[in-house]
DNA sequence: TGCAAACTTGCATGCCGTGCAATTTTCTAG
DNA sequence: CTAGAAAATTGCACGGCATGCAAGTTTGCA
C-alpha cells in the first residue's frame, strides 16, 4: 500500500538508525548480563555511547527500547498481510505471513524478552501494547476489505487471529523455559510450527475442546 | 472453586475496603472534573483523605487505581465461569456469564475509562494487563477441564473468548463516543447486546467475513 | 485495660520523562 | 570549499513517581 522509501541512505538517516540499533543492542546486552533490575536509562545510554537525554529522544522508556524488535516484527506482519492479494481468505493469508514472517534478527530478542516478562510485569505492558496495535491495524485492514457495518465482526476476527499469534508465542516461550535445550534454528522451527497450529485451531471451526467438554459430562 | 470469605467484616477489613473505594472514587471524580492530565498521586490521595504514601500502599500507580473496576469485573467474570457446571460448553457458559455479569457499579467507571484511553496510552496499558490476566486465568481454567497436552488449543480458545469480549468493549466504546446520547440503562443494554453478538461470531464457526473475502475476488 | 499486630504517615532517595537553550554535526547552495 | 541553514545531541532543571525505613496511630484480642 505504501512504498517505504526504497532509497534514502543519507548520512543522517544512517546515523539515526545506527544509534537506535545501538541503544536497543545495549539494552539487551545489559539485560542478559546484569538482569532487568539493573537497567537504567542512564546506564543503557552510556553503554550505547549516547547521553541520557538522547536516549529519551529515541525511546520514551527502557521498556519501549526492549520492545522495539517485537514492535517491528508485528508491524512487519501486518504490512505483509496488507500486500497480499485480496482474493485469498484471511486465514490462508495468515499462514503465508507466518511462513515468511519470522526474521531471526527480531525473534532472538523477542524470545529473550519472553523469559523476563513473566517476572516483570512492567515489561509485559509495553509488549501488550504492541500486540494491541497489531490488532487495531488488522481490524482496519479487515474493515477496509469488507465494509458493511460489520465492524464488530471484523474486530472479533482480528482479535482471534492476533490472539492465536499471542497464544502461540506464549506457549512457545513456556516450552522454551521448561526445556532450554534447542539450538536457535530449532527454536524458530518450533515457533513456526506452533504458530501454524494455532491458526489451524481457528480454521477448524473451534478446537476439539468444545466437543470434549460436551462429551465429558460426568459419567 | 474457592470460597471467598463469606463472613469477615472486621473493623480493619471494612476500613481498608472503604479507603480503597475512597481512593478509586476520588480518582474518577477528579478524572471527570479536571481531566487526566491533572491526576497526581498527591492530589488523588488528598481528595481521598489519605497521605500520598498511603495511596501507594494501596495502588502502585494512578492507572492501577483507575483500573480497579475493570480488574474486578474481569476477575468476577472468570470466577462466575469457574462456578458453572462443567457439563455445558464454554461458549454457552460465556453467554451465561455475560448476561449475569454486568454490574453497573463497575461498568460506569469502565465506560468512563474507555473514553480517555484513546487519548492516553499510558492508561490503556494497565487495562490491557487486566485483560491479559483474564486470558491467563481462563486458559488455566480450560486446561484444568481438558488436560491432554492441548495447552496451545486451550490458550488459543481463551484468547478468542477474551478477544471477543475486548472487541465488544472496544466497539461499544467507539459507538458511544460517536453518539453519547443514551441513558445509562440503555448503554448497558447496548453493551450486553454487543457482547452477545461478539460471542455469537465465535460460535458461528467464523464471521461471514471469510466467505465474503473469498467471494469478493475481483469481478 | 493493656499489649501486640496492623495500618498510616513523613521523610529521604533514586530514577523517570520532558521542556529549554546551548552546542555540535550534517546538509546544501553558491 | 565554505558559510549558513537544518537537524541532532547534550546538559540542566524541574516536577512527579515509587519505595524503603522509622516513627506514630489505630484496631484486635486476651
Amino acid at each position: 500500500m505504501s512504498s517505504p522509501d526504497t532509497s534514502a541512505p543519507t548520512r543522517r538517516e544512517l546515523n539515526k538508525t545506527a544509534t537506535r540499533a545501538a541503544i536497543v543492542d545495549a539494552a539487551f546486552h545489559q539485560l542478559q548480563t546484569h538482569g532487568y533490575e539493573s537497567l537504567t536509562a542512564e546506564s543503557v545510554a552510556e553503554a550505547a555511547n549516547v547521553s541520557r537525554r538522547t536516549f529519551f529522544n529515541y525511546f520514551a522508556s527502557i521498556e519501549a527500547a526492549l520492545n522495539e524488535p517485537t514492535k517491528r516484527l508485528l508491524e512487519n506482519a501486518v504490512a505483509v498481510l496488507d500486500e497480499l492479494d485480496t482474493d485469498i481468505d484471511l486465514l490462508s493469508a495468515a499462514v503465508t505471513v507466518v511462513k515468511s514472517l519470522v526474521d531471526p534478527k527480531l525473534l532472538e530478542p523477542m524470545a529473550e524478552l519472553c523469559l523476563h516478562i513473566n517476572t516483570h510485569s512492567q515489561m509485559a505492558r509495553v509488549q501488550l501494547e504492541a500486540w494491541e496495535n497489531c490488532t487495531d491495524s488488522l481490524t482496519e485492514l479487515i474493515i477496509a476489505r469488507a465494509p458493511q457495518g460489520t465492524e464488530l465482526a471484523a474486530s472479533v476476527f482480528a482479535h482471534c487471529i492476533v490472539g492465536a499469534g499471542k497464544a502461540a508465542f506464549t506457549t512457545w516461550a513456556r516450552e522454551l523455559e521448561e526445556n532450554p535445550d534447542p539450538t536457535d534454528g530449532l527454536r524458530i522451527d518450533m515457533l513456526r510450527t506452533t504458530l501454524a497450529d494455532a491458526i489451524a485451531q481457528l480454521r477448524d471451526g473451534f478446537p476439539s475442546l468444545q466437543q470434549r467438554a460436551a462429551h465429558l459430562r460426568k459419567a
